[in-house]
DNA sequence: CCTCGAATAT
DNA sequence: AATATTCGAG
């Protein structure tokens, strides 16, 4: 009997595994196109899919594959399949870095050859401009949601790509109200932000322009980093006071890393500044004070902020090592700057 | 005249 | 809240 059933639950299993790997491919197929800009998908995918395979050796395929409909549905409701891919996840996140520093590696070496950036330019142009509208990625989710977004993302570029059939944003004067076009930070452009403030040394030492220039952002203006510049810095900086109130008396070890502040572990996890300041938990929403818990691993309530802080190791040896600073008490802010990052 | 940062404006 | 624009200082 139990054999019967188990039996059962096997094929079932097989079917499935059958429908996903085809959904796999398919989406495989749709990415590809995009593989210089998301390698990591591309892999992933890939390795979702021999990961499949491997599970049913044999009878790989024979039943109805009809109903494809299901792309990124399934992976929530494949349960083996996921597993494999927790299993990869680690080495996926880490890779971010290296896909980031190699595109920097890119540009920064000022890389002409024509046919490379032609393509992959007007590509990455329509990743980092493109508003991402409606259904911008909502960047990694720390965890493993981590296969569902990256599907996701994929899904939005694929989306964004049709969506504008590869124009440009135009912006200039166009003799209209003469008021710019908004930028919108993606999560992309943000990340560019953030390894230029890295590679600059914080963000109370990087300047606009500068960081601009690492950023390599065809179109992206001094004033428009300027401005991203100043809310990062504003969301940056001690969010001391506020919050209090509660018990919150726990003291937040704040780290600067490479002139970056963030909490402890996990970004986010609420900047609650311990002892001194305290009164009410006020405008800085709640997101920032009141939890400590687990729960909200993100930055700056929605949005792009994330705590994509890398520590870098350029040759060892050479000049700062991690240089890491706890800190429970406020203070140190603007004035206080150049002198923390620095060398040390 | 240019860049920066803070203050405002939208 | 997120960007843009303005303003005063180097």
């Amino acid at each position: 009997m139990i054999k019967k059933l188990s039996n059962m639950d096997y094929k079932q299993d097989r079917e499935r595994c059958g429908q996903y790997i085809k959904a796999l491919e398919e989406e495989r197929r749709k990415i590809h196109v995009f593989q210089r800009e998301l390698p990591l998908c591309l892999d992933l995918v890939t390795q979702a899919i021999e990961a499949c395979k491997r599970e049913l050796p044999e009878t790989a395929t024979k039943n109805m594959y009809g109903q494809s409909e299901c792309s990124e549905q399934t992976t929530r409701e494949f349960r083996p399949v996921l597993e494999q891919f927790l299993t990869i996840k680690e080495s996926l996140t880490s890779n971010e870095e290296e896909e980031f520093d190699d595109e920097h590696g890119n540009h920064d070496t000022d890389n002409d050859s024509e046919d490379k950036n032609m393509k992959s330019d007007w590509l990455k142009s329509v990743q980092l401009w493109n508003q991402p509208d409606p259904l911008l990625p909502k960047e990694e989710g720390s965890q493993e949601k981590m296969v569902d977004t990256v599907m996701k993302e994929n899904e939005s570029m694929k989306r964004e790509f049709m969506a504008n059939g590869g124009e440009r944003r135009k912006r200039e004067a166009e003799k209209d109200g003469g008021r710019k076009q908004r930028r919108c930070w993606s999560s992309q452009l943000h990340r560019r932000f953030l390894n230029a403030l890295q590679h600059l040394g914080g963000p109370h030492v990087a300047t606009p322009k500068q960081i601009r220039e690492l950023m390599k952002v065809d179109g992206l203006t001094n004033d428009e980093v300027k401005s991203h510049l100043q809310k990062y810095r504003l969301h940056t900086r001690r969010p001391s006071q506020t919050v209090a109130n509660n018990g919150n008396t726990q003291t937040q070890h704040l780290v600067v890393v490479k002139g970056l502040w963030l909490p402890q572990s996990d970004y986010s996890t609420g900047r609650i500044t311990g002892g001194a300041t305290a009164s009410g938990t006020t405008a800085t929403t709640g997101i920032y004070g009141a939890m400590a818990a687990p729960p909200l691993p993100r930055w700056p309530s929605h949005s792009s902020f994330r705590p994509s802080i890398i520590v870098e190791e350029k040759g060892s040896g050479s000049h700062s090592e991690e240089m890491v600073v706890r800190c429970s008490s406020p203070a140190m802010s603007s004035s206080t700057r150049n002198h923390y990052v620095k060398n040390i």
